[in-house]
DNA sequence: GGTGAAAAGAGGGTTCT
DNA sequence: AGAACCCTCTTTTCACC
């Protein structure tokens, strides 16, 4: 099922979906260098050996109304491995988290949490986040504005032409 | 050019696509209900209108070779808007730092820095982060593991968002 | 990996409400 | 205006070499 190793083409198609998830299968076969259908296979054996783990249009926060983005620090009261899956697991359940990473010193995780408004944002952290088991603190700094967001790993893609369909 | 108002279907339709970002075009049509010409004119003007800034293939870092994930809290040592400015630019010419926010208080940006190994980290913070103009403290945090990665915006559950059937 | 062909989807034009 | 039906061209995705 895990694929063993991944070629220079593999990686090609890696980065160039990266940079551009909705591009035909024949304008990547065009950009790797090979012909539509072994290269539909490999895009298929990728996404199923777990290397593509799904497609996602990257939509704007802002103008859709959801205007307020921040990281919270967070702090369990214990870190033994169940307490840490528990809270992971709580943490999966609130929409308005969107990624939960584990970290090492003193913070145990940090959060970054989109809600519409303050007013949501507040609710959220005083009914669900603060209150929730285990939690022993909460450090929340607000996002002013974003500065960079690219998607996943450096590739390191050279810049490319836009859509040619 | 920049859209007034979104009705029901135009949000089912970036929720479906921020789900998958892949999914075709009469496959969208019939989720949101509508037939599959007035459904694509709808995808493309959220597109032109910046609702849709793109769409990306999801890649597992770790098992591509991507084993570091690192966030770097930097503070700076002017914080006049056109030095804020030029840190961003800098930034945005890294490619293992894949996010830039600007943050309140203290700490006045936070990086997700991607990396393949601890050396390949340890040299992008000493000879490029660090040293960068202005630069004033960076403190960095690894990431032990990823507990939840839901990309954008929480759609999921709906405020007032009603079911168009 | 490439080739050729059948099936499916994209995208344009027109009509209807 | 906006949505739906029809039509043609492109893309996907098989078969097999």
């Amino acid at each position: 099922m895990t694929k063993v190793k991944l070629d220079d083409i593999d990686l090609q198609i890696l980065a160039h979906l990266q940079t551009d998830g909705r591009m035909t299968n024949v304008d990547l076969a065009r950009q790797v260098g090979i012909s539509a259908p072994p290269c539909l296979r490999r895009v298929r054996a990728l996404e199923e050996s777990g290397y593509i783990r799904g497609y996602h249009a990257e939509v704007d926060a802002e103008s859709l109304g959801f205007e307020v983005t921040v990281f919270a620090m967070v702090g369990l009261a214990s870190q033994a491995e169940s307490d840490l899956v528990a809270f992971e697991e709580r943490v999966r359940a609130m929409p308005l988290v969107r990624e939960c990473w584990m970290l090492n010193g003193e913070i145990d995780f940090i959060l970054k949490i989109v809600a519409r408004d303050l007013a949501e944002f507040q609710s959220f952290l005083t009914r669900e986040l603060t209150p929730a088991p285990n939690v022993a603190s909460v450090k929340t700094s607000f996002t002013i504005r974003n500065g960079k967001h690219e998607p996943g790993v450096p590739f390191g893609l050279p810049p490319r032409a836009p859509r040619a369909r």
